[in-house]
DNA sequence: CTGAAAACTGTACCGCCGGTACAGGAGGGG
DNA sequence: CCCCTCCTGTACCGGCGGTACAGTTTTCAG
């Protein structure tokens, strides 16, 4: 019914920002319930128990994430059809849009996951390493596409280029969250986006000095 | 005494392989005694509480830490006078030390504690800021120097390039540890290495296409 | 060698938490 | 009307963090 799948909805919203905050291991059911105002019983009727919480955390989490970055670059791409102009103003616009957060990055699930990994099964696990491949595919894809327009000013591997993308953002979140500084993050995806730029921009006026 | 010293030391080693894959909340206090073959009273003699351990945890991790980075870059230092090559050899060994890990990196106490913020008290977190912030100065005053030889090619903050740095590793860390990778994180600090050289090395040869 | 401090062990207990089991009830759709 | 979804209520289990405290062994300084 529709019942269900919003009481479902609240419980996945407290414990998002719950784990976000103390870890799976630090969250406990009893607090999640007695903030959704549901049982025990009712828990447990949604979920059978905390590993398939996280399961289904994780990937609400990822599909989420997905469609973030489905709209900024897609709409980077409306307005411009130059493939680095259009990743560069992608990166624009993503750090815009962190920078724009009230409280900072909540931080990320498939960070909080990754220094997890033990207490989950094989599943979980793989959920998360193929939302980091995926990641890699999405700006490979978008990296290749630069390339054969413009050649890069130094060697560099796609894939690595990539991945580059997905540390920065977790490093920066990492970073934000411990110094309570939330601009920290929008900072170092721009700092990103110098790099992208120098990588592929044809050298052309240098302010040197 | 000295055996005390011993036993607190086998607890701590214990303790931090086992919160790198679990978490602090993932991790039981029985746990860790059965490991090191103590009782639950030898325990709570060497440490009042869970936050007390991890705040021996975390001071020990950063410490070291730091002793590994003086030592490289003290190192990259004494084989090169200037201070744009001895950065990026630098970069080099950290590399070359991460890919030598044979189980790749164990992964960063820092992150574990961002990660579990609510559980831990005022006291523990100042000492994470510390050590981010430790961070941000150390390569700020490397980059600092470099910046006195070499203008950059693009104008850059020095202490949002130094975040740069920790941001590429904790980042890294966390795609390694995910992917199960082990050589990804010393490919990350080879792509910062290759942005810092292009940022500040005068443009001389282009491989153009 | 001795004695005192350090470094534990053993036992018993508390309350919270994850999880199980199961009975039952409200409420809406066919 | 009845069945299915979506819960509530109650009772219970074992593990874990933590406390309390008495007693024992080990270590080292004098």
């Amino acid at each position: 019914m529709r019942k269900g799948e919003e009481t479902r909805t609240r419980i996945l919203d407290v414990a998002e920002a719950a784990v976000l905050q103390k870890g799976f291991g630090g969250t406990s059911i009893e607090e999640l319930i007695a903030e959704t105002g549901i049982t025990k019983s009712g828990f447990f009727y949604h979920f059978r128990d905390k590993n398939e919480l996280a399961k289904a955390l994780l990937n609400r989490y990822i599909e989420n994430d997905e469609r973030i970055y489905d709209e900024i670059f897609s709409r980077a791409r409306e307005l411009t059809g130059d493939p680095l102009q259009s990743f560069l103003l992608g990166l624009k616009l993503l750090s815009e849009l962190l920078s724009d957060l009230p409280n900072g990055h909540p931080g990320c699930l498939v960070a909080t996951v990754c220094y997890y990994e033990r207490l989950f099964d094989r599943e979980i696990q793989e959920t998360n390493r193929n939302a980091v491949l995926a990641w890699r595919r999405r700006f490979g894809r978008m990296l290749r596409e630069i390339m054969e327009v413009y050649p890069p000013r130094e060697p560099v591997d796609v894939d690595q280029l990539a991945d580059m993308v997905s540390s920065v953002l977790e490093g920066g979140i990492v970073l934000s969250k411990t110094l309570k500084e939330p601009n920290t993050l929008a900072e170092q995806v721009l700092m990103l986006r110098t790099f992208v730029k120098m990588l592929f921009l044809p050298v052309a006026e240098m302010p040197r000095a």
